[in-house]
DNA sequence: ATATTTACTTAGGCTTTCCTAACTTTAATA
DNA sequence: TATTAAAGTTAGGAAAGCCTAAGTAAATAT
């Protein structure tokens, strides 16, 4: 069984790594708000519990192993988002926080209950697949929003950020997954795109923005 | 706000505390499955936080202050039991082990919702009050069914353990908070008590069983 | 009243996980 | 290529929370 810390970092080497492949000491040292040499030592001693590939110098990758064990935590997480938001009324950018802390009870029964009465569900509220039980991940094609031009018709369907101001602003703006959007155009200063969902007939978004938004062709 | 482990302490000092009303290192001790020495620090740790009153070779008590906050942290334990039983499916003997952990939980929003959800429950599945949002219980008076004697007609209404075993073993029985109990007999040997309920018509209870079953007279 | 048992406390140590300060290796730049 | 900057590492230390061994106070028994 892994410790509290360890499964922080675990689930941080995860994320790191699927967003950029490699994994620095120094990122690992900004995503969890903990300095390089405690990151060191802790990244050793994850490597002798065999969950990281460790040599001095170079990047670090999760085994096989560590990659399971991530993905198990990251399956909690995303069962008790998906929980909090479905059956609980919670909005989707209050429930990154809570599900931080629920993430690391330990208890399958407590988890396979909220699997079962969501209907085991293969994606969280912000669009993210939910790992299975062997903390396999299957992974979901998206393009994002930026990537688009002008007179594309696509279905919003992920977000990679769920903090709380960038969820509260896409709500404030009237978005939230499902919603077909229209490029209307894009300005190639600094790309920007202006665009139609809804009720809306014309939403400019920067490029903060729209690299944030996941898309699937819209059917 | 507290650690993890002083959580734990409070919420003994609190449960043994209205049981027998003073506190020994001890029993702590026994309770928390930590050795006296550890408990001897914690305590004074506590005193600093003027969480506890202690004394040196004194027994311990708790501060009005680390009562309320020994409440909180019932009140959030018997909040997500019962919610564990009525909203998610658990059996009653199921949800201490979870909620031990889920107390812990910092989330006013979380313990909120609950709250919410349940319609502002008074009793947790055991028959126990749940504090206020002040930590403050509502002490309801109930007579242990050992203390009854042969022709008393009385309702069930809450366990003193909640350890999965006991439940199991009441469940077993047909068992659970509600069921009107009439006293046949009386054992002056061993204290066993001979009851009818439900669709059982005789049934013998050892006192072992019957001290932990508090009920109120059936109106 | 003294001796013994029990309960509590002190002393010192260990592990986990973090820190700062001071290197060392690797990568980037001149 | 030599230098500098950046990233990673080692050394040493602190706080939390536990432990065992040994001592002291209080309660109990003789």
């Amino acid at each position: 069984m892994n410790t509290y810390a360890e499964e922080n970092y675990l689930k941080a080497l995860f994320n790191i790594g699927n967003e950029k492949g490699e994994v620095t000491v120094q990122e690992l040292s900004n995503q969890l708000n903990i300095k390089c040499p405690s990151v060191n030592s802790m990244v050793k001693k994850l490597a002798e519990k065999k969950l990281v590939h460790y040599e001095s110098y170079k990047p670090l990758r999760l085994t096989d192993k560590g990659k399971k064990e991530a993905g198990l935590i990251i399956r909690k997480h995303r069962l008790t988002e998906m929980y909090l938001v479905d059956k609980m009324g919670f909005g989707w950018e209050q429930v990154h926080e809570i599900a931080e802390q629920v993430e690391h009870l330990q208890s399958p029964l407590f988890f396979d209950k909220i699997d079962e009465l969501l209907g085991f569900p293969k994606l969280d509220p912000h669009g993210s697949p939910i790992p299975d039980k062997h903390g396999k991940i299957q992974w979901v094609e998206y393009t994002k929003l930026s990537d688009h031009k002008a007179g594309d018709k696509i279905k919003l369907s992920a977000v990679t950020h769920s903090s709380d101001e960038f969820l509260k602003f896409l709500n404030s703006r009237g978005m939230h997954l499902g919603i077909i959007v229209n490029v209307l155009s894009t300005e190639t200063f600094d790309g920007s795109m202006t665009v139609s969902y809804g009720k809306k007939s014309k939403e400019t978004l920067s490029k903060t923005v729209t690299e944030k938004l996941l898309t699937e062709k819209a059917r």
